[in-house]
RNA sequence: GGGCGAGUAGCUCAGUUGGUUAGAGCGCCUGCCUUACACGCAGGAUGUCGGGGGUUCGAGUCCCUCCUCGCCCACCA
């Protein structure tokens, strides 16, 4: 609770369970993730409004450090955004996943030995709506552990009444703007779902495959002489083909659907044949040669098989010689005589795999010497992105959105500026995909999504587009029958940032209030699914791109490099991670780990290895949390503006400036949260969102400035009462209050639970929360500021000069040594500092002149200063002696060796180039270390 | 086939516009259970900055070239 608690109320160890769950259920209660939106200056109120609309993972998703990795980053960047003042908005939600979905409740149907038709599209869908509501959403509720600052009052899914609304309203919209068109033509089909995809859906992979070369019998060959099969041409060992056709094909099993053989015109070689026939192998059907200017010459033998109906290109040829297309394969990828195929399929064939068809007739060719030759070939091949299932192409009739008009202003927000991608090399991707964009297939043969709101009527076959249900025909009253097909999921999803703040009510409170919205990030994997669309639909439905910023961030993966993901076992759960070591841990180790736009490794084998620096340092900070209670203790702290100057140490003002730098660094690290005036201006365009250079500046001023020096010039003040003791009790305090304050973005568990136990300044205007406490505010750095820090380093580094003899001579750290310190410039500081010095390198510290006693060592400080320590006592410098002169003695006669050999001309002569190279930098170092040694030797043994 | 990115310490990675002695975390070595912290403290070692060539007073950084890996895009049957 917010009550003050005592100093040991806090455990030894962190313990994240404990309190992480506790911490976050009061944010929520407060309200502090809700988004206002009279608050927002658009709407009427006085604060700049900070909106990011958050992917929506798949309703049946479970968390994953995808997931993980992406809703870090996105709550640094809107935890931030909403200590900095901004009314800020972090929309989360759910996508209703179309085919992800509907393959997960097919799968669990055939467990039961069912299928969908079993159940028919009715009770398939209530089926899927009870799975969804039964274990849907789990991943929200899971993105609340690693600290997700979401406004749950708002979460949107993409098959919600209100989404579905929108849904319809942009296809009815597009249709009237003629941007949506039913197109006939070849698709990528995947035989395992049983619908068609988007050509982003179909995605390629590199395989080896076979180019089957088949030989075609000319029909009707007369060239003079007699026409001999091949197995004859085999027998005779003759490589010549008199009167057959050599055809390159990886897919001989569409050669069914073959209706034309195609040369080039120009082709010497076969341009005698044009208007000839040929005859299928198999089935012996004859179809003619035709010319067409798609065929390369140069390209296998120079003949390609026209299959129309299984073919994109072959389809386009097709339509320019008004060749019949007849589809030969059903929809689960099974030899079939389809539309247009009458008995095309031999009946041997029919219901026969695809790829089992193609070994049957590759074997058939084979017997009758028709299988020319097969050689390995390297193609890509199209994969279905959701059960990689090989791709068909296919013909059929699909619901199209023509993008070229929808692509125009999305590519120019991006040229000019309103739109920034980062990393900066993303948007020549986007730019390029935009330039060549293709027409965007939306329907799906599925039964889960957005059912196409088009209707037909059964008498007169007109055709009824609908933002509401249609239940006759309105021209002439018949009964109709709406569009079987769903929509792609991506149709809903595109509409996510307008849909979600209310479209289509283009009046609506969050509409006004928060659109246009701020960043977008996610990983570049979906930026032509989702984010480029987005930015379209932004357009196409408001006039306005959805967000200035979009943030592509890397990957996991494991040590092999490869993408973490369950099926593949090398993944790692985050809540594993949460329960063992807390989400502070994995969110700075997330955030610190990741480069800009650079995948992030983990080793899914070695978690607390993987995680030890977030964990390690939120260890470190309780602990700070821990000192600071105990010592400072609970009592009201003395205010940071009503220190003097005179009051402060050195020490003191030396980590005022360092926190004062280090909020600069974090503020330059984040960057501007907008573009100035609404375009990103060249200067600032790639700047900002390095959130692992903020993270690390956070860090190392937490850990080697505060922990490491000022909190232990701090020990021997504190306590002692008095104004130095109130002054030290005042700086701690102000000064990890605001270390905690810059943290908070990235660790906020542990950060709110040490900031709400902080003794304040009694004056303080406190909030509630560190979750709303206001981000600390950088000044220049003031030119006494400077000066501290140069001086205060300087104390620093006579420190670690003690230190390292100390170590040098093994000096047993019980035993106290006698320091002098000698210094024109800066006596009066190191006098000023001489017990400091002393008590940070346990040491007795003087100043004053060297002993007389010669056995000393010392170090030179930068400023020209000498720490000498008088070594008698301490080491047996008779022993020490031996030592170092026995080192000393064995370099001179290895350097001395060495020389030799570099001054014999034979050695450099014929010796490498690289080796002598290699052999003068050798003699350098040993003789520089020669000088230090001898020096040493000399200081502590005497001439 | 086209485009992009990466190759820096044993591992994972930073290194802004070319500028003293190339950094961090983890790991490693030495010494410490110093009353916040051994998930820690102090000290330390480790790099032909992928290979080769070039520009420059000066290159991890710019140019050329080669090698290795990764990603994206692509209708060559």
């Amino acid at each position: 609770m917010t009550t003050m608690q005592e100093p040991h109320d806090l455990p030894a160890q962190y313990d994240p369970g404990q309190t992480e769950r506790a911490i976050y259920e009061r944010w929520v209660e407060a309200g502090v993730f809700s988004a206002d939106e009279k608050r927002s200056n658009r709407n009427g109120g006085d604060r700049e409004p900070f909106v990011v609309i958050m992917p929506p993972p798949n309703v049946t998703a479970v968390l994953h450090m995808g997931h993980g990795l992406n809703n870090t980053v996105q709550d640094v960047i809107v935890r931030w955004r909403r200590m900095a003042g901004d009314e800020t908005l972090w929309v989360p939600g759910t996508d209703h996943a179309g085919i992800a979905t509907q393959n997960i409740v097919e799968k669990q149907l055939a467990a039961e030995g069912k299928t969908k038709f079993d159940l028919g599209r009715e009770a398939f869908i209530e089926r899927t709506v009870a799975f969804v509501e039964e274990t849907g959403g789990q991943i929200l509720r899971q993105l609340r552990a690693i600290g997700a600052s979401a406004d749950w009052n708002r979460t949107a899914y993409t098959f919600s009444p209100e989404l579905s609304q929108a849904v319809r309203e942009a296809f009815v919209q597009l249709h009237e703007r003629g941007l949506i068109y039913r197109g006939h033509r070849v698709i990528h089909w995947c035989p395992r779902c049983l619908t068609s995809l988007s050509d982003e859906e179909a995605q390629h992979s590199e395989e080896t495959g076979n180019l089957y070369t088949i030989l075609y019998q000319v029909a009707d060959f007369d060239g003079g002489r007699t026409l001999r099969t091949p197995a004859a041409h085999h027998a005779e060992g003759s490589d010549t083909l008199v009167g057959y056709l050599p055809v390159a094909t990886t897919r001989p099993e569409t050669m069914f659907g073959d209706v034309a053989l195609a040369v080039h015109p120009d082709d010497e070689r076969f341009n005698q044949l044009i208007g000839r026939e040929v005859v299928i192998p198999i089935t012996n059907i004859r179809i003619p040669i035709i010319a067409d200017e798609y065929v390369d010459p140069a390209f296998g033998s120079g003949i390609v098989k026209i299959t129309p109906a299984h073919d994109a290109n072959d389809f386009e040829v097709g339509k320019r010689h008004k060749l019949p297309m007849p589809v030969i394969m059903a929809p689960d990828g099974t030899m079939a005589n389809g539309v247009d195929a009458e008995s095309r399929v031999p009946p041997e064939l029919l219901g026969i795999d695809r790829f089992e068809a193609r070994e049957r007739i590759v074997r058939s060719l084979e017997k009758t010497k028709q299988l020319h030759f097969v050689k390995p070939h390297q193609h890509a091949v199209r994969h279905c992105y959701r059960c990689d299932t090989v791709v068909e192409p296919r013909l059929s009739d699909q619901w199209f959105v023509k993008m070229e008009p929808l692509a125009k202003p999305a590519l120019k927000a991006v040229r000019d500026g309103t739109t920034r991608i980062l990393p900066e090399r993303w948007e020549a991707v986007y730019v390029h995909w935009l330039e060549n964009i293709r027409d965007w297939n939306i329907s799906r043969q599925l039964w889960w999504g957005h059912r196409i709101p088009v209707w037909y009527c059964d008498k007169c076959e007109r055709q009824i587009v609908s933002r509401t249900d249609v239940e006759a025909c309105d021209s002439c009253g018949g009964s109709v029958r709406q569009d079987e097909d769903v929509l792609d999921t991506w149709f809903s999803s595109w509409l996510f940032p307008i849909s979600t703040l209310g479209w289509p009510d283009k009046s609506a409170a969050p509409l006004v209030a928060f659109y246009p919205t701020d960043d977008l990030i996610t990983a570049p994997e979906i930026l032509f699914f989702w984010v480029s669309r987005m930015i379209m639909a932004g357009y196409a439905f408001m006039g306005a791109a959805p967000f200035h910023t979009v943030y592509l961030h890397g990957t996991v993966r494991d040590t092999n490099h490869v993408k973490m993901s369950k099926s593949l076992g090398n993944g790692i759960d985050p809540l594993d991670v949460v329960n063992s070591y807390g989400a502070d841990a994995l969110r700075y180790t997330v955030i610190s780990g990741m480069g800009m736009g650079a995948d992030l490794t983990l080793d899914h084998r070695d978690l607390e290895r993987s995680f030890a620096p977030g964990r390690n340092f939120a260890t470190k900070l309780w602990n700070i949390g821990r000192f600071l209670l105990t010592n400072v203790g609970t009592s009201p702290v003395r205010s940071i503006d009503e220190l003097t100057d005179a009051e402060l140490t050195l020490a003191d003002e030396w980590i005022l400036g360092r926190l004062n730098a280090t909020i600069l660094e974090s503020d330059a690290a984040l960057g501007p949260p907008r573009p100035t005036k609404g375009k990103w201006r060249r200067e600032e365009r790639y700047s900002g969102l390095r959130l692992s250079e903020f993270a690390e500046a956070a860090r190392r001023f937490v850990w080697n400035d505060v922990a490491d020096w000022y909190l232990e010039t701090t020990k021997g003040r504190i306590g002692g009462g008095g104004t130095d003791s109130e002054v030290a009790r005042a700086v701690l305090t102000h000064v990890f209050d605001y270390a905690l304050r810059l943290l908070h973005p990235i660790m906020p568990f542990i950060t709110e639970t040490l900031w709400q136990r902080l003794p304040f300044p009694v004056a303080a205007d406190r909030c509630e929360f560190l979750a709303t406490a206001a981000w600390p505010l950088g000044q220049p750095a003031s030119p006494r500021a400077t000066n501290a820090i140069a001086r205060f380093d300087l104390v620093r580094e006579a420190v670690g000069a003690v230190r390292q003899i100390r170590s040098d001579y093994a000096i047993p750290p019980g035993k106290p040594i006698d320091v002098i310190m000698q210094s024109r410039s800066n006596a009066a500081l190191f006098a000023d500092h001489a017990r400091l010095i002393g008590q940070l390198s346990r040491s007795t510290v003087n100043i004053g002149t060297p002993p007389s006693d010669a056995a000393a060592a010392h170090s030179v400080l930068t400023d020209g200063s000498e720490v000498i320590v008088g070594l008698g006592g301490v080491v047996d410098i008779g022993k020490e002696c031996g030592k170092l002169k026995g080192e000393l003695e064995q370099l001179e006669m290895q350097l001395d060796t060495l020389s030799k050999r570099l001054r014999n001309e034979g050695f450099v002569s014929r010796a490498p180039a690289s080796v002598v190279e290699s052999e003068r930098k050798k003699e350098e170092e040993w003789t520089r270390r020669r000088v230090q040694l001898a020096a040493k030797v000399k200081a502590l043994c005497g001439g």
